[in-house]
DNA sequence: CTGTGATTTCAGTAATTCCTGAAATCTTGA
DNA sequence: TCAAGATTTCAGGAATTACTGAAATCACAG
């Protein structure tokens, strides 16, 4: 590996950190590398700066490419592909909430449906059944608000970030003024 | 494998995701089990149910009860350990976003930070600092978002859930009231 | 203490995943 | 159409991770 030390440390601990993300070594310092690279880089300078073999960082982009973490750049007069990362990092983020999303939890909330469907046969399989609907419930929220949440743009999104708890404080208040608009009914939301 | 098929089917489906969680076969479904099972089962039940060696299991109950996934139990009258699930989900939830951060986030960010603190040799040095500073940024509003979410009570979580992107709305109408209480300035928040 | 049963450790093996070099395929300029 | 360069595929070996059975350790009732 040929590096600027900087770089090095980056790219060395994205590979390390790419296990428990279910990534391999080298697709993750294939995506270090072109995340901290001020130009777009082609295939076989990957090679250089990581040292690893061709055939690898080919299956390795592949990779990046179904995740859509990574971006096909033309440099004119240049038959080789050069890729880059997206560079605003919300992007970047919303992109990999996106995948994982898909992966880890669609498919297992369509299990949880269809096992939800199928009649208990005994008590024991009832109490499951009633497990797994918690889960599902809860999924299911959490998916509901980040499909509502991922279509925010940017700024509104980390104004919300921005206040954070507070939110509910806002919400406290809400309810208050309504509470007076009509003050008739108790329980009003 | 000797279970009813609702829960065979939840417990494979288990141990499958397992590898995108960063979590080995077994383990995966040693939890589901538990997650489903009306009473707490003790190692030699999980050997039974799962048909893997009691040596696995005693590892994976290891590994889950590091992940603070899996409750002891003890049982009157029985010198063996039995284990359950918390049986709230949302409580799971945040055992599972704070076990998460903790090994995905933590790292990264202190690796950042102390990149961050380094004397940029290069243009290239430069560059890639500039990156990394724009993801740290980026994780650490996250992170103290999450500080600040994580500590509500799960009603007002679920509240907050709800409403989804619909916050945003809620904040214009802050901004407004805030606008008509003081009208002199333009900018004001 | 001692004996019984429960649990963990660990070395060896099985299974899986990763990586490579060689060959095949694709792409494009002449 | 061909040739040169670029990229991908893939079989096999390397490295890593998962799992097992046997032995060691632990816990506690008698």
């Amino acid at each position: 590996m040929n590096l600027p030390p900087l770089v090095q440390s980056f790219v060395l601990h994205f590979g390390e950190m790419g296990r428990s993300w279910g990534i391999n070594r080298t697709v993750g310092q294939i995506y270090a590398l072109l995340y901290v690279s001020p130009e777009p880089l082609n295939a076989d300078q990957i090679v250089d700066a990581l040292g690893v073999s061709r055939s690898n960082v080919s299956m390795g982009l592949r990779e990046l490419q179904t995740w859509n973490l990574v971006l096909l750049r033309h440099i004119p007069d240049d038959r080789r592909d050069h890729f880059t990362t997206p560079d605003d990092v919300w992007q970047i983020l919303r992109v990999l909430a996106e995948e994982r999303k898909k992966r880890e939890v669609d498919p297992t909330l369509s299990v949880l449906r269809e096992l939800l469907m199928q009649k208990p046969a005994t008590a024991e399989e009832r109490h499951a059944q009633a497990r797994m609907a918690e889960m599902h419930g809860l999924i299911e929220q959490l998916t509901t608000w980040y499909d509502d949440v991922k279509r925010l743009e940017t700024e509104r999104l980390a104004a919300l970030l921005a206040l954070g708890a507070k939110v509910t404080k806002l919400m406290e208040v809400k309810d208050r003024v309504i509470a007076l608009a009509r003050p008739r009914r108790k329980e009003n939301v």
